[in-house]
RNA sequence: GCCACCUUAGCUCAGAUGGUAGAGCAAUUGAUUCGUAAUCAAUAGGUCGCCGGUUCGAUUCCGGCAGGUGGCUCCA
């Protein structure tokens, strides 16, 4: 018999017998690592447990612990569910099923939508077909074969994807009387299957096309084991006691009424408190970073918006009012007023860069399917701002907008993932525009040391674009700031420089927000702590608290001064049991509970509670004051 | 906009196979003056999202609309 050796990850090297698969080296290795292999990588490409290996190869074995496990277990159970649908509802017809990011989902085309009941029959089937351990097999056909057999199937989807793929052969994996077309790898069989969970129903357009056909989704979740899964269910819970609508209603910061309409935010006053401090943050920073505020109308002249071409590329989204025969644009951006600024005198290469800042209310009528909470509205301010650069300064002005974002997003402790877009098909501006912009935004991103995705395609159609994106309790993915550059309103509305030469010149836009949205930024806020904002953000910083009505007149005292030097305080001094109102305020998650008894009457004290239940000394109102603006100002 | 589901008191939720509804918390009133996550009692509170249809009768069945939830698509 024929020898063959293969390395392993640790550089070692080991003889197998010809035809011997990565089972057979797991085996070789050790009994305990067969019994937890599930797939194999060979020359950096994910096999199956059966696929054969070949002197010189490169193996490494992944087992259930392996980070890379999870996608194949999920991908398997997709399959699995594929089957498990197929055998309860035969006409239904299979289409694709990948794992995600937080499971997997499979589209189905069937007559009648999925219920919720449906769902628990699909996974009790899913139980069954796990528990029967049969094994999962790989076949390679040709793609005519492979056509042909789909054909028979009258699995018509599959059909489709087949004559699209680029290649002779595909692979074609089965379980019992189950087939279909996939890549690979799979688990060894379905009893490999040991965690998961369906948790919804969804409709998603075949190829994600709204033109044609919607099918019916379901997603699901799986992990190696039970505690895995139990504990990706927690945190599910836990996102849902996060969730900023929940909270948002708890604490009195912000409703919606169906009488104001869809997406429409009515900030109750500790909400427009919250907003007010990000607000004084942000020009704070901004006036810090050379930027100039500026402010201008909610709405526009209806030519105004024909000219920078927002009424026919964006008109649908557009809310407009007519007054006197004449028409104007409710603003969904804040660029104009800024152009007209910059258009209200001559220019000169001196002046550059300008940059103008403004916290633009703005309304855009986004489609009634898409609004949620705080994070998808119809009116919203951004931190919008609009730099105008020449072309050789683009690059210091996108590093600076990159800096201050990650400043920012530092002070309130977010993690942020980065995405360059370039140029789509559809665009306009020069080669050489793109070029330089693209350039510019990529360096930024590489100078910035952090790992960016790169959206090839992905820009707007005026130029590319850097988006930064924050995750919600639930990880979804929100984008807040992005930097766009633009070269077609500077065109448009034709701004100039005079150069030191004395030729016009025509200046770089750069569009950017840092929090994006102030809506949209307070909802992620509000996830990300759970509604215990840090002292110098929440609304509340105090409450204080007496004990019994003996107290009150000293506890007022200690009220207004604390007022007078600018904590924003409130007070409860009804007749409860000190128990109750500290309940009330820890649920209200108030930082500090300042309880004044006699004791503090006595000695002219308040003694402090932070919401973590531990107590501060009985200090003076002066002490606290102290005390309370140093720990704002390190933004705790 | 598309698919599915949902809408009952301020909030969280029960409920009747069609005969106009209940709990807890909150609110109000009274008693209690009690030092670190719920004092006790009483009272009040709903055209059962809105508009149509079927029916002797609709909160319940059907249709439309509005709002919401999870997705899809979109996101200049």
């Amino acid at each position: 018999m024929k020898e063959i050796a293969v390395t392993l990850p640790d550089n070692s090297r080991k003889s197998l017998e010809e035809g011997a698969t990565v089972l057979d080296l797991a085996r070789a290795i050790g009994a305990g690592l067969a019994r937890n292999a599930i797939a194999g990588t060979v020359n950096g490409e994910q096999v199956d447990l059966s696929a054969p290996l070949h002197d010189g190869d490169v193996v490494a074995i992944i087992t259930e612990k392996s980070p890379e496990s999870l996608e194949i277990i999920r991908h398997t159970t997709s399959h699995l569910m594929a089957q498990a649908v197929k055998s309860l509802f035969p006409d239904a017809k299979v289409t694709i099923g990948p794992a995600i990011e937080s499971g997997f989902y499979y589209d189905f085309d069937v007559e009648n939508p999925f219920s919720p009941d449906d769902l628990e029959k699909i996974e009790a089937k899913m139980r069954e077909l796990a528990k029967a351990a049969l094994p999962i097999t790989r076949e390679v056909l040709t793609k005519q074969e492979a056509i042909q057999l789909f054909k028979d199937m009258g699995e018509s989807y599959k059909v489709e994807l087949i004559e699209d793929l680029d290649a002779d052969t595909v692979s074609l994996y089965r379980q019992g009387d189950f087939a279909d077309l996939c890549r690979g790898p799979h688990l060894p069989a379905t009893s490999f299957c040991k965690a998961f969970k369906l948790t919804s129903i969804a409709g998603a357009y075949w190829r994600g096309d709204e033109k044609r056909k919607m099918l019916q989704r379901i997603y699901g979740t799986a992990f190696a084991d039970k505690k895995a899964l139990d504990e990706y269910i927690a945190r599910l819970e836990e996102a849902k006691r996060r969730d900023h609508r929940k909270i948002g209603r708890e604490l009195d910061l912000f409703s919606f009424s169906d009488e104001v309409g869809a997406g429409l935010v009515i900030w109750h006053p500790k909400g427009a408190m919250l907003r007010t401090i990000l607000e004084d943050f942000e020009r704070r920073e901004h006036l810090k970073r050379g930027y100039d505020i500026v402010l201008g109308p909610q709405i526009l002249k209806k030519e105004l918006w024909q000219r920078s071409g927002h009424y026919e590329n964006y008109r649908e989204n557009m809310y407009f009012t007519e007054v006197d025969e004449q028409s104007y644009g409710i603003k969904p951006m804040n660029c104009l007023s800024h152009m007209m600024i910059y258009k209200s005198q001559l220019r000169s290469y001196r002046d550059l860069p300008l940059r103008y800042f403004e916290l633009g209310t703005v309304h855009r009528h986004e489609r009634a399917g898409v609004l949620h909470g705080l994070l998808r509205v119809r009116g919203f301010t951004q931190d919008d701002a609009h730099i105008l650069c020449m072309p050789e300064q683009l690059d210091a002005e996108i590093k600076g907008v990159l800096s201050f974002v990650s400043d920012v997003m530092g002070i309130f402790g977010f993690d942020y993932e980065m995405e360059l877009s370039t140029r789509p098909e559809k665009s306009i501006g020069s080669d050489e525009d793109w070029e330089r912009a693209t350039k510019a935004l990529q360096a930024a991103l590489e100078d910035s040391g952090r790992p960016f995705e790169i959206n090839e395609g992905d820009g707007a159609f005026y130029g590319p674009k850097i988006d930064i994106k924050l995750r919600d309790a639930l990880d979804r993915k929100w984008q807040c700031a992005t930097i766009q550059c633009d070269f077609t309103l500077p065109e448009r509305f034709d701004l100039t420089y005079v150069a030191a030469d004395g030729e016009r010149k025509r200046p770089v836009m750069v569009h950017r927000v840092i929090l994006g949205a102030i809506e949209r930024f307070i909802g992620v806020l509000i996830e990300h702590f759970a509604g215990n904002f840090p002292l110098w953000l929440a609304p509340v910083q105090g409450l204080v608290l007496t004990v019994t009505d003996n107290q009150i007149p000293y506890a007022q005292k200690v009220f207004s001064e604390l007022r007078q030097a600018g904590i924003r305080v409130q007070h409860d001094f009804r007749n409860e049991k000190l128990g109750f109102k500290i309940r009330e305020a820890q649920l209200q998650k108030v930082p500090y509970m300042l309880v004044i008894g006699d004791k503090e009457v006595e000695t002219e004290t308040v003694t402090p509670r932070y919401r973590d239940g531990s107590n501060l000394p009985a200090m003076k109102v002066t002490e606290l004051v102290d005390f309370i603006e140093k720990e704002v100002k390190r933004f705790k």
